[in-house]
RNA sequence: CGGGGCAUGGCGCAGUCUGGUAGCGCAUCUGCUUUGGGAGCAGAGGGUCGGCGGUUCGAAUCCGUCUGCCCCGACCA
């Protein structure tokens, strides 16, 4: 293709509202642009790109036995109502209605509708296993959409779900769906890690995550090397140290504190450290008002722990200022368990504190010295906090490390969940009905574009994985217009590698070399021909990688075979 | 949803406080020169200053209201 017919604007500018590397680069490199929040058009060189992502998707998919096929993005609330998330799913869910006033929703995910597919078409245990996939529109009404592609509202995923006579068969898709998934990021030349994960609103038991390493990840990670753990640390469980809190050596005092509401001003005024103060949280509860969840200071609450304890409502809710005071007739800022009326729980390290810091609920006010058992009873102790580095692995095999992740695929055993809820069964050998075993899996198509570039650039632009270059290689001729031999050269070329089956880029604009190189390393072609009247005197071009600093002369009539020995 | 901010040619911004004929850079078009890392000169086109209402002789600018967009935020207790 020559450029001179491909509309790319490509931008010197960075767009003001892109915080990320691979939303600003998307734009300057004219891959994608918005239409509105959350929703981006996908313009001819992204949808090169987008293209290859999807073709080795569908190739793996494909190879492990899966079926594609295709469902409709608009779908009719009853089946939402029948597994009970049109009530659960929330406001991400966009819901609709019809010139008949019937309620629709655009599919954040298609468990119900594959379910129903499902339950007309399976009915015969000789039929299982089987596995439906689809590359389709997806819409989730995010709270707030940002870093472009990568938490967009609609976006692409490739969704599949296999369905199974029981339990051991799903465990074998699964095993079967997770293996087709490492080749799909192995080809896509990303890399990557597999965690233990939450299965969120999908529901069902075991599930793990598919996370493309990169500073600027929405999600952490937490493994160890000795024994092999590795788990979002949104699940990672805390045991107890095992050492009780040291005696007291205070006395309880109460301290004014005018004005010192949050954990780091009250550390500071008091001079101590936010480790030895202990935080009170208060949440909404569902046989009480309110339940309060003590921390240490310096630790943070982890929302899916918290909403699993008795008492606490699901989804987790923070109260607000004024719900706290009703309440606990204290203001936020100054609470602590003392003679507190709520019902509370307290994680494992706080539980291990004496001497601590924490509120007097009177307004401006905070103890210290306060300890367990003397001063307030000891509530119920559970794991509330998140894990962070240096926390002990669940597989006792030493301190946890920590990285920062993109969330790029998610694989789910479901169990019977949607298939009990909707009566998807089939009968057995023995002829008796039984709910399938179900297993959903997913790979956002969009999302793993950034991901590539969130990994793969330097300060020119996009240095995108050979997989999925929207080009292979780009050939720059100098000053076409001035030189005869140049542009012929250019146009056989563009003919002789289009021939030998390589995606060719001619930059045949009238355009300065370096306007042109600057393009040319701005959108990531990974290799790169120069065409200049000086080198053809020798009957050479030259050849340089996108991530290579030298040049390479290469002979014209040989430079099929070098390519070729490059790719 | 709460808090903060922004809205002025395609993009990035100034001008708003202190009302008086709408500007800069990039991009686009034409011509000449230039030609190995985002060229120079000359000229040209393109804006009802987000919408509506108000104040005023006069509004991008002041007031009200609506809309859109961006950032921060379950961490505060």
């Amino acid at each position: 293709m020559y450029l001179s017919r491909l509309p790319l604007t490509t931008l010197k500018e960075t767009p003001a509202d892109a915080e990320t590397v691979s939303h600003r680069l998307m734009l300057r490199a004219g891959l994608i642009r918005r239409l509105a929040s959350g929703l981006y058009n996908w313009m001819p060189l992204g949808m090169r790109v987008l293209h290859k992502v999807q073709t080795i998707v569908r190739e793996e998919m494909d190879r492990a036995g899966a079926l594609e096929l295709v469902m409709p993005s608009v779908q009719p609330a009853e089946l939402w109502r029948e597994s009970g998330r049109w009530e659960d799913y929330g406001p991400e869910l966009l819901r609709m209605k019809d010139r008949h006033e019937r309620d629709f929703c655009l599919g954040p995910t298609h468990e119900e509708v594959i379910t129903d597919i499902a339950r007309h078409e399976l009915m015969s245990h000789r039929q299982l296993p089987v596995n439906y996939y689809q590359v389709q529109t997806k819409f989730r009404d995010e709270i707030r959409p940002r870093f472009g592609v990568m938490r967009a509202r609609e976006f692409i995923m490739k969704d599949a779900y296999s369905f199974h006579l029981d339990e051991q068969s799903l465990l074998e898709g699964y095993e079967l769906m997770r293996d087709a998934y490492r080749r799909v990021f192995d080809r896509l030349g990303l890399e990557y890690r597999i965690v233990q994960a939450d299965s969120g609103a999908i529901g069902g038991s075991r599930s793990e995550e598919f996370l493309v390493l990169a500073a600027t990840g929405e999600d952490a990670i937490a493994w160890c090397d000795a024994d092999g753990f590795a788990a979002n640390v949104e699940v990672v469980s805390i045991a107890a140290s095992g050492n009780a809190a040291p005696d007291p050596s205070h006395e309880r005092e109460l301290v004014a504190t005018p004005g010192v509401g949050t954990i780091a001003e009250l550390a500071r005024f008091l001079g101590t450290g936010a480790d030895r103060c202990l935080k009170t949280l208060l949440v909404k509860g569902n046989e009480t008002p309110a339940v309060a969840l003590l921390l240490r200071g310096d630790h943070e609450l982890n929302a899916i722990k918290a909403q699993n304890l008795h008492g606490v409502a699901a989804p987790l809710t923070m109260l607000r200022g004024a719900e706290v005071e009703a309440a606990t007739g204290c203001e936020p800022g100054f609470l602590g368990p003392v003679e507190l009326p709520v019902p509370m729980h307290v994680d494992h390290a706080a539980a291990e504190l004496s001497d601590f810091v924490c509120g007097a609920n009177r307004p401006d006010y905070h103890y210290t010295g306060v300890n367990w058992e003397r001063d307030v009873d000891l509530p119920g102790v559970a794991d509330l906090r998140t894990a962070v580095a240096g926390d002990p692995s669940p597989l006792g095999g030493g301190p946890l490390s920590v990285a920062r992740g993109i969330e790029v695929g998610h694989i789910f055993q479901l169990g019977t969940k949607y298939s009990d809820a909707m009566d998807a069964t089939v009968l057995d050998a023995d002829g008796n009905k039984r709910s399938m075993h179900m297993g959903c899996y997913g790979i956002g198509v969009t999302r793993v574009v950034a991901a590539a570039i969130e990994q793969n650039h330097d300060e020119h632009g996009i240095i995108w994985p050979a997989a999925i270059a929207p080009f292979q290689v780009i050939v720059v001729p100098i000053n076409p217009d001035r030189s005869e031999v140049v542009r012929e050269t250019m146009a056989e070329l563009h003919d002789r590698l289009s021939e030998a089956g390589l995606e060719v880029l001619v930059d045949d604009r009238a355009q300065r070399p370096g306007f042109k190189f600057a393009d040319a390393d701005l959108i990531g072609i990974p290799h790169r021909i120069v065409i200049a009247e000086r080198g053809l005197k020798a009957g050479q071009v030259e050849y340089k990688g996108r991530s290579e600093s030298d040049v390479t002369l290469v002979p014209v009539e040989s430079i099929v075979d070098f390519l070729r020995s490059r790719a």
